[in-house]
DNA sequence: TATTATTGTGGGTAGATGTGGGGAGAAATC
DNA sequence: GATTTCTCCCCACATCTACCCACAATAATA
């Protein structure tokens, strides 16, 4: 059973490019993940996605099976895979980030965590403010279709 | 349990056409695969691929199950196995690589290494960007498809 | 408030990793 | 058999990673 994400922090990379991930997210990977590991990659959002090792593999292994004779299988897991990260705590706690994916949310120095059940985002503060402010706000019909499934 | 290979980075075939596998990709061959080997093969896509020999052997033996009485599974056997070549690395997790295999993914210098799940491409950058560019981009008829799977 | 435990941050350093190149022995060629 | 080419071991060394310890900041407890 895993205990969903919630809540949002403000962190900041020390000189080597390390993240002190906040010890109530890490806390929930003791279980299952026996290290402290997440899988980072590029979100659709401009910001990085940390998923617990566990949910990535999971779904890693249903793409395992798609055949590799169609190109489009071939593609998308490129795709999804190039961009993803397999990366562990270190006794302290934190995450050395590769500048590679820095580099793709923008990421200087200040970071936000997100929780967002089963996975963390990662934002440069100022893009996530702009990325907000820029949505579409949700309206009703969004609201009606949702009805749907709840 | 196989861990997926996941990620990207960029390496240097060196003056005697080696070139280093990442450690921690090698990692994961030490269970199953006890020496560091890999099979490396012409890929579908202008790359090459690297299969850790264990999951090389598991698809020869789904090969072996095609009919040696068709004229076409003659050919694809033909062409698979003329094009695979079992190599080791190194004590300093290195593989020398065949100047034929070089030639096909058009591989000079720089190496484009992407871990996606089971297998390793080995891809000329400038290739793979052009590849990914060109690629027709998976549609939502694709993601419907997907959808059926999970 | 004082005390203790937990967590976050900084930085030194041993060991792991990547890269280059010499050279012994194997394999191929003459 | 002699010569050349190739393969792969070894050593050297620069760089990177992740451990360790120290201590500051925060939270939890008495």
């Amino acid at each position: 059973m895993i205990t969903s994400f919630a809540g949002e922090s403000k962190h900041f990379l020390d000189e080597k490019s390390r993240l002190s991930i906040p010890a109530k997210y890490r806390r929930w990977l003791t279980e299952e993940d026996a290290e402290y590991t997440f899988v980072i990659t590029k979100g659709a959002d401009p910001c990085l996605i940390a998923y617990p090792a566990v949910e990535w593999d999971m779904f890693a292994e249903k793409l395992r099976n798609l055949s590799q004779f169609k190109k489009k299988n071939r593609a998308f897991i490129r795709t999804w895979s190039r961009n993803s990260i397999r990366l562990k705590c270190d006794k302290q706690g934190r995450i050395l980030m590769p500048q590679r994916l820095l580099d793709f949310a923008n990421i200087k120095k200040e970071v936000a965590i997100i929780g967002a059940l089963n996975y963390l985002e990662l934002w440069e503060p100022e893009m996530l403010k702009e990325h907000q402010e820029s949505q579409i706000p949700l309206d009703d019909d969004y609201f009606e279709d949702l009805a749907d499934i709840f």
